[in-house]
DNA sequence: CGATCCCGCCAGCAC
DNA sequence: GTGCTGGCGGGATCG
């Protein structure tokens, strides 16, 4: 049906993207009435085919790794709305920078060079509102030797590599990061290309559903080849929206890899095949400009008074740039404790 | 068993 | 051509 407006080809991989169809899967059920979505019913109504269902699990945990879906049962989710984001949020902040704090506190403050990254409790990764636990397993001691197996898999899901790449936005003080600097700091630090390669794989997906929910943009830099991601949060923007300028003062001018001179914008994927959906609070895909300035002092902080959860000032640590994104790759210190783990 | 979903091959597509 | 993107589905794991 109604193929995209700006290519005449008949068959786009865009079409059947994960941004698109979380779009979509967004633009269908975001109103109040909503109170519990089938996955099925959710199936049959965006046109997925059975075999694509693997599709749908992985929007559903994204949005749930952000508090907007609850898994209710099997097949079944509650819906909580873009309202619960906030909150998500905010919990994920508090316990990424609670992780920090306790892996630091042991040696002075100094410093965070921390020679054993493969200690950390991974509790402080539970999700946020759990009314009914069933299990999420908080050993919060190091006794948790025994239940490895379950905890292999949970360790790997989308939905806590979701969680735990929010958290590298909400816990530093970088304004962009790119996907292999996201996988590099998630995964630890030197690890082989092919555990690089899933990860960053992953990290795509995940990326392009948080985009379709505008809490992330795309952006591109002329230097390099890759392409970073740049956190929007939940921004109450008017609706008019026309050509927002963003700048960008010295300070937060720091990128994960690379230094950030100029920057062309990109918009993301976003193609006019979606029809109209509903004028709620936030729509999905809105367009928008940006433009970085080489430096301008702009108001710090306090983007806005009502809402919280925006940068702090304080940032954990030495999350400066690293020197290179190329293959000199220098091992960045893993001031995000919370997310390594090493496997096997 | 069916429901979930991790993994990574390999093709599309933008430079 | 290079190499970033990401559809796709096999197969492992869960309940």
């Amino acid at each position: 049906m109604a193929e995209s407006s700006s290519r005449h080809y008949a068959y786009s991989r865009k079409q059947k993207s994960l941004g698109l169809l979380c779009s979509n899967f967004l633009s269908m059920y975001n109103t109040d009435a909503t109170e519990f979505i089938g996955l099925d019913e959710a199936a049959a109504k965006l046109g997925v085919e059975r075999r694509r269902m693997p599709r749908i699990y992985d929007i559903v945990n994204v949005l749930e790794s952000v508090g907007v879906l609850t898994r209710k049962a099997k097949n079944k989710y509650t819906w909580k709305g873009f309202g619960a984001i906030p909150k998500a949020l905010q919990d994920l902040k508090e316990e990424g920078l609670d992780s920090n704090l306790k892996k630091s506190d042991a040696n002075n403050n100094a410093k965070i060079s921390d020679d054993d990254d493969e200690d950390e409790e991974d509790e402080g990764l539970s999700n946020p509102n759990t009314g009914s636990q069933t299990e999420t397993s908080r050993s919060s001691s190091i006794l948790k030797s025994s239940s490895l197996k379950v905890d292999n898999r949970r360790e790997k899901s989308l939905g806590l590599l979701t969680q735990n790449f929010v958290k590298l936005f909400l816990c530093s003080n970088a304004e962009l990061i790119s996907l292999d600097e996201a996988a590099r700091l998630l995964l630890g630090d030197a690890h082989n290309t092919s555990v690089m390669r899933t990860k960053v794989r992953r990290l795509y997906d995940i990326a392009n559903a948080l985009s379709s929910m505008n809490l992330i943009e795309k952006i591109h830099t002329v230097d390099t080849r890759k392409p970073a991601f740049r956190w929007l949060g939940l921004r109450e923007k008017s609706e008019n929206g026309s050509a927002d300028t963003i700048v960008l003062n010295e300070s937060k001018k720091r990128v994960f890899g690379t230094d950030v001179t100029n920057i062309s914008f990109k918009k993301s994927k976003v193609d006019s095949s979606n029809e109209q959906n509903t004028n709620q609070c936030i729509k999905p895909q809105k367009p928008r400009k940006v433009e970085i300035l080489s430096d301008r002092s702009c108001s710090e902080g306090s983007k806005q008074g009502s809402k919280s959860y925006q940068f702090g000032p304080f940032a954990p640590v030495n999350l400066t740039k690293i020197g290179n994104t190329e293959n000199g790759a220098k091992p960045v210190q893993s001031a995000f404790s919370f997310a390594i783990r090493s496997e096997g």
